[in-house]
DNA sequence: TGTACATCAGTGAACGCGCGTTCACTGATGTAC
DNA sequence: TGTACATCAGTGAACGCGCGTTCACTGATGTAC
């Protein structure tokens, strides 16, 4: 009876397979769950029901909410890995290029892993583990960061407080910017920027933040 | 039996007194519950045994946890209405003065309510209604800004982004930097800014990030 | 001022709802011979 | 290739925990006369 149509994968073969599918559907339903309800917010079953399975399936691949964002956080982490490997990484600050090329890159990150990184969020706000899985991606960014602004204060300009509180503040910028417009419902007759827009938005202010220069 | 010592408040004389004494007691508790535990992991009962009262009193007072919150909310509007009396409002933003005034405002404003601030962003992230308060405190936010950056560019300097766009960024900037430092957990190893230094950082981030001009 | 009754804040054990989690069952896939 | 048994993904009704909420009760305060 299950007549293979030519290249249509929907069918499980083997039982293998058909468990990699099922946690497979369990994620996708998962992130559009969360971004429509809210991570928080978000039953297993409406999970379970989202993707089309029963409620019990789901515990034959997470033990919980927390090992499915847990998945999703290793899925993200490992996309993140590969696009990291970009070359072409500009690391100047006193060139606004480079600056721009690193909201640019936060900026579509973000954007692709929309869901995900709302789900951390809420996470955070309620469980000391994901509050410090949020805490140690934070330190990350800022250890790439300290050494790019070494250029702007090699050059003589002054960063607008010490390099630690300098990053702290671009981070807040550029993370809760991002999450303003690519995650909550745009605010009421607020015309929502652009890619394009955003970006630049972000590289100006950033830009003249830390070096005192105009751009 | 109850000998009324000079001026201890402590033994209420009536009803109603008891009563009020009670609710306060309540909304101390549960100031003090929120920021230690987060509003949204803090259970009824949590607070009731924090003020020393039965679990079945909190009903006497509250028709539930939102409703706390939103008497917290009307005494922080209310002692802000009363702050925002200030005079001295310094309204130019090419002015680095005015900008620190602004920024101290809200920084001391962010400080003194710390535990609701931190339990209002929390309700936002899973209650409609809260999320909508907090869209409407920021749209008042962003309505007294935009007359003060009409001084930027009349002046001749250029804003980073359209109007809108850059009360947002400063608002996210200063909103969730005032976060980080008076509310979560300091990072491990960071060392914390005084407010001083806070405000000094946000205040020159800002002016430059507004002006294009470096101070 | 004194007495009898009414009212009300506060109490805490008990109730019950919502939801996470379990588990006996089904039917399909895999394996042994 | 065929048959018999084992294994396993998936099912969904039922179970039970946690916690919000209720409610009969207590003792103190207020009121009437």
């Amino acid at each position: 009876m299950t007549l293979l149509a030519s290249g249509v994968k929907e069918v499980p073969v083997n039982r293998k397979e058909k468990a990699a599918e099922t946690e497979a559907a369990l994620k996708v339903a998962a992130r559009r769950v969360f971004a429509r309800k809210g991570y928080l917010n978000t039953k297993i079953t409406d999970i379970t029901a989202e993707a089309g399975r029963a409620a019990g399936s789901f515990y034959n691949h997470f033990a919980g909410k927390e090992e499915l964002l847990e998945a999703l956080l290793a899925d993200m982490a490992a996309s993140g890995d590969e696009s990291a490997r970009t070359e072409g990484h500009l690391s100047d600050f006193t060139d606004p290029a480079a600056v721009r090329w690193h909201v640019a890159q936060y900026w579509d990150f973000y954007k692709e892993h929309a869901p995900t990184m709302q789900a951390l969020r809420q996470a955070a706000m309620v469980s000391e583990t994901f509050a410090r899985t949020v805490a140690s991606f934070g330190a990350t960014q800022a250890a790439d960061l300290t050494g790019h602004l070494a250029h702007v204060t090699a050059a003589g300009m002054r960063l607008p407080a010490r390099t630690e509180l300098s990053i702290a503040m671009m981070y807040q910028l550029i993370d809760n910017f991002a999450q303003m417009w690519l995650l909550d419902p745009a605010p009421a007759g607020w015309q929502p920027p652009t890619d394009e827009e955003a970006v630049e938005a972000l590289t100006r202010f950033v830009y003249r933040g830390f070096t005192g220069r105009d751009y």
